[in-house]
DNA sequence: AGGATTAAGCAACTCAGTTGCGTAAAGGTC
DNA sequence: GACCTTTACGCAACTGAGTTGCTTAATCCT
């Protein structure tokens, strides 16, 4: 697996990476490097053609492990689009609880970073929240007429 | 495909697919039925392994068609539950608009009807709104200690 | 009851994600 | 810098939800 030399945003990788206290592999590299610079989140396909247009082959086990690693890491976040796909993100800074787009007509979905809609909830009794997401549905401005 | 006699659910339960101008088949009934006395949504097997402990087995493709046809005619809806599995919910009234809540212990899917939460949202540019959903996660009664 | 329409049933398939295990790479130590 | 332990990679085979095509059977309208 070919390591270009490291690029600004690489470098930021390469620490995130490092900051977790674990190996700074090849994959992760290129994987996290990938995530940082997409504008949405994206597929496990997504990011193998990405890293593959760029001349690095990732393995399909690896790529799943490292997607896997990064979420558990808290550096790259996951969430599930409509078509059953896992799609993943990486921010370079840490964002808090925050919404998802999800693009009716491409399929794309894009975190909404600076949505953090702020809502009432009273469950029934004996439910107990940990968390609440809000995922949005419409058209990206990909495929606005 | 033996049918029971009909009780009150049931015949709810064919008044709404005959108002939807379609065919009350055995599947279609049995699989209403189920889903109108489930307290939460229920996937694909919970739906055969119910059926088949009522004596009504019912065909994995068949059971796939007809969970599909309840949504297309506006009978049941369905949620993406985290396992990326289908889940699936009818309903006596039809209600608008409500949040799911994922129990993170055992993975049940329970519609929150009276929930509708009021949100501000402001997109950006180019982006267009059609639909937001409420996802919540947290333990529900079964498993709340 | 008869006949056109529509759904059920079966088999084979797709595709995202997983598991097990042997090999290779990373990074600390001498 | 070479060595060694730890950890990740690579490969193959598998799982499980959901789909597709096509034949047979059931529904229900007249």
């Amino acid at each position: 697996m070919a390591m270009s030399e490291e690029s600004g945003s690489a470098k930021t990788a390469i620490k995130m990476i490092q900051e977790a206290g674990a190996r700074a592999t090849a994959a992760r590299l290129i994987v996290l490097r990938i995530l940082l610079s997409a504008d949405h989140a994206l597929t496990h396909s997504d990011v193998e053609q990405a890293a593959s247009a760029a001349g690095d082959l990732i393995e399909r086990v690896t790529l799943y492990r490292v997607l896997e690693w990064l979420v558990d890491q808290g550096v790259a976040h996951k969430t599930l689009g409509l078509d059953r796909v896992w799609r993943f993100n990486a921010h370079h800074e840490a964002i808090s609880n925050h919404a998802h787009f999800n693009c009716t007509d491409c399929g794309r979905v894009y975190c909404m970073e600076s949505l953090n809609p702020v809502f009432a909830i009273t469950l029934p009794p004996h439910f107990q929240l940990q968390q609440a997401d809000v995922s949005l549905q419409g058209l990206c401005p990909c495929c606005t007429d």
